[in-house]
DNA sequence: TTGATGAGTCAGCAA
DNA sequence: TTGCTGACTCATCAA
């Protein structure tokens, strides 16, 4: 039962994040998303299997992962350049604040913040993963009780038949040893409610 | 298989709508989501069962659903008296064609924008609702299964007891009724692990 | 237009 | 701080 972990760690090929969002804290709290498709080296062709209906979600972008070319926020007016989604979501903290030297404290914040939403977008994707992963073990696990409750009702209709059949075949015998048994003796003289019943001691109570 | 229909109908008391957001395309495609509290009569107890771990997202506050009582956009400076949220998302088009009389067309546009909007509000919470159901759904049927499993196994090895002994009965039965019918070969020769049983045939065999 | 759903964002809890 | 998850919004598809 191991949740895969998503976080866009480089090596990794399953996800990769977007880097098209823009987050400009500086007038207010306006935040824009699915940006532009300005990005130069946009070729790899990794990509969220989301695979919905028909077609991807096209605000799902791949960021570059190959190549740590230089990334610039734009829309922002200045050019900040900028870490890679990729690079700042897989960071470790040590990393992290060794590349927030010399930085305001607003970019600061504002990279913090970044790292902060590309690390849920992650785990909502993981969650997501998760509940796909425990609906699907639940269907088979149904489907594994489905095959065994049809196996175990078989066995029992054929044993029911065996039952059946031997419990004739008994009773006939019973039938022949009684007559057999009383022998000369005129069978009708014997209570009908009667009967005798031969077993061996060894079979039958042996434990 | 009725999936549930979510969608602040009135009458409906299982969900209601929060009536805070803040749509205002005017400086460009800002919105804001969560504000305030101001609700004045807020204090319907209906409230998303969502009981997550432990207590209600703070953000989700049901709209007063009791009164028509005005319903003032804020935030956004001026004072556009605007329907509950309630009221818009129930309304059937014709209403809402009506309501619209008279109104800019930004105003329309704003409004009809925040119709979907509370609507798609809606359809995500009947999908979550669905989504759950069905895995309740699958656990339940899990269950059965699972007691059925159980069930035809104990029938199943009740039967092969019965089985058993009933074969050894009949083995005992064939071997007396051959020796027997073999007739005056002494009886001595019989296997000393042999016994004869008598019982009524009224307590044996009786259905 | 309406309904449904995957993805992304945020709030808030837990560890 | 990190991870998770409910609720919400949006894009997108189907009917």
């Amino acid at each position: 039962m191991a949740s895969p972990r998503i976080e866009g760690i480089p090596g990794t090929d399953l996800f990769s994040y977007p880097g098209s969002q823009c987050w400009l804290e500086a007038g207010g709290s306006l935040h824009t998303r699915g940006g532009g498709f300005e990005d130069e080296t946009n070729t790899s062709g990794s990509r969220l299997e989301s695979g919905s209906r028909s077609g991807q979600a096209p605000h799902i972008m791949s960021s570059n992962k190959a190549s740590k070319a230089l990334k610039i926020k734009r829309e922002s007016g200045e050019n900040t350049p900028a870490l890679m989604d990729q690079e700042l979501v897989s960071m470790s903290v040590r990393e992290l604040n060794h590349h927030l030297r010399g930085l305001s404290k607003d970019e600061i914040l504002n990279l913090k913040q970044r790292r902060r939403t590309l690390k849920n977008r992650g785990y909502a994707a993981s969650c997501r993963v998760k509940r796909v992963t425990q609906k699907e073990e639940l269907e088979r696990q149904k489907a594994e009780l489905e095959q065994e409750v049809e196996k175990l009702a078989a066995e029992n209709a054929d044993m029911k038949t065996e039952l059946d059949a031997l419990r004739s075949k008994y009773e006939a015998l019973q039938t022949f040893a009684r007559t057999v048994a009383c022998g000369p003796i005129t069978p009708t003289k014997l209570n009908t409610t009667s009967v005798i019943t031969i077993v061996k001691s060894s079979n039958f109570s042996s434990r």
